[in-house]
DNA sequence: CATTTCACCTGGTGGC
DNA sequence: TGCCACCAGGTGAAAT
């Protein structure tokens, strides 16, 4: 579900809201497929720890756990949510109603809780105890022209398939493919390795220009989306091209088209992008 | 390696 | 109303 923007603003409404708050016991549904490790090891290393401060890394939400100061301490951990395509985490109180396909509560000292839900559970929770949880690629946000560029070089694949790829760039899902191509005037299909450099810095300025723009909106709100507080974004207003099939392009009038590109819906405007 | 395809899930929508 | 096909902010394993 969610993507950079959306992962961005959740975590930044959870290190408002949690950042400092105690873990005082953590309940895990019976689904397994959200545990990356046994639920036991997650409960046991969330279990009274103080949350240091929430972040995003890539789609990651992580939040840095103070260490315990007992003598078998392990030091520092993570614990690292991944959404999916439909998980949320909200900060709720213990008085409300429990929804459907909750499958981890996690109570806080102040009295709140933490709810991981999600419907289609292809959303991960897990712990890790490295120093720093760096996510897969490079972001987004702060890469700079020749990196953006050597990401690309020499690459056969679509630059729509490059973009989604996590190792690559990490953050960018597909509506904000979509978004920053048509930004940028490039067709999903172009091979990645044979973009001129002045494409490549056209889609990298659109990329983090969609993104930032994203993120003031507190995200798009597509079908499930809220963030920390439940509240829906509203960035899908302003989109382009993503879920505009057969509309007119708002630039030229053209109808979007819709193409399948290794599985995923893909949109875009024949004439605008070359 | 790089790339592509498909399975993993539930739920909403629209056609008949 | 029901049934069915198709679609959906994502990955990761397996095949090519």
């Amino acid at each position: 579900m969610p993507e950079l923007p959306e992962v961005e603003t959740i975590a930044r409404g959870l290190n408002k809201r949690v950042r400092g708050d105690v873990i005082d016991s953590v309940w895990l549904g019976s689904h397994r497929e959200p545990l990356k490790s046994p639920a036991q090891e997650i409960a046991a290393a969330l279990t009274r720890t103080r949350i240091a401060q929430v972040r995003r890394v890539g789609k990651h939400i992580v939040f840095d756990l103070e260490p315990r100061r007992s003598r078998n301490g392990k030091g520092s951990r993570q614990w690292i949510v991944h959404l999916g395509m439909t998980g949320r985490m909200l900060v709720a109180s213990p008085k409300d109603e429990v929804p459907k396909h909750t499958h981890a509560i996690v109570s806080l000292a102040s009295g709140r809780e933490l709810r991981f839900v999600d419907p289609r559970r292809f959303g991960r929770l897990s712990v890790v105890s490295q120093p720093s949880f760096v996510g897969p690629g490079t972001e987004p946000l702060t890469v700079e022209a020749d990196d953006f560029a050597k990401l690309f070089r020499g690459r056969k694949t679509p630059i729509k398939a490059a973009l989604l790829n996590q190792r690559l760039l990490h953050g960018v899902g597909n509506i904000y493919a979509d978004e920053s191509l048509f930004r940028a005037g490039i067709r999903p299909l172009r091979q990645a390795g044979r973009l001129k450099r002045v494409e490549l810095e056209r889609l990298r300025a659109a990329l983090q220009e969609v993104l930032q723009e994203a993120i003031r909106s507190g995200g798009s709100s597509v079908s499930d989306y809220v963030d920390a507080e439940g509240r829906e974004g509203f960035f899908q207003l302003q989109h382009n091209v993503y879920l505009r099939t057969g509309l007119p392009c708002l630039v030229c009038k053209t109808p979007i088209k819709r193409i399948a590109l290794g599985g995923r819906g893909t949109h875009f405007c024949p004439k605008c992008q070359k």
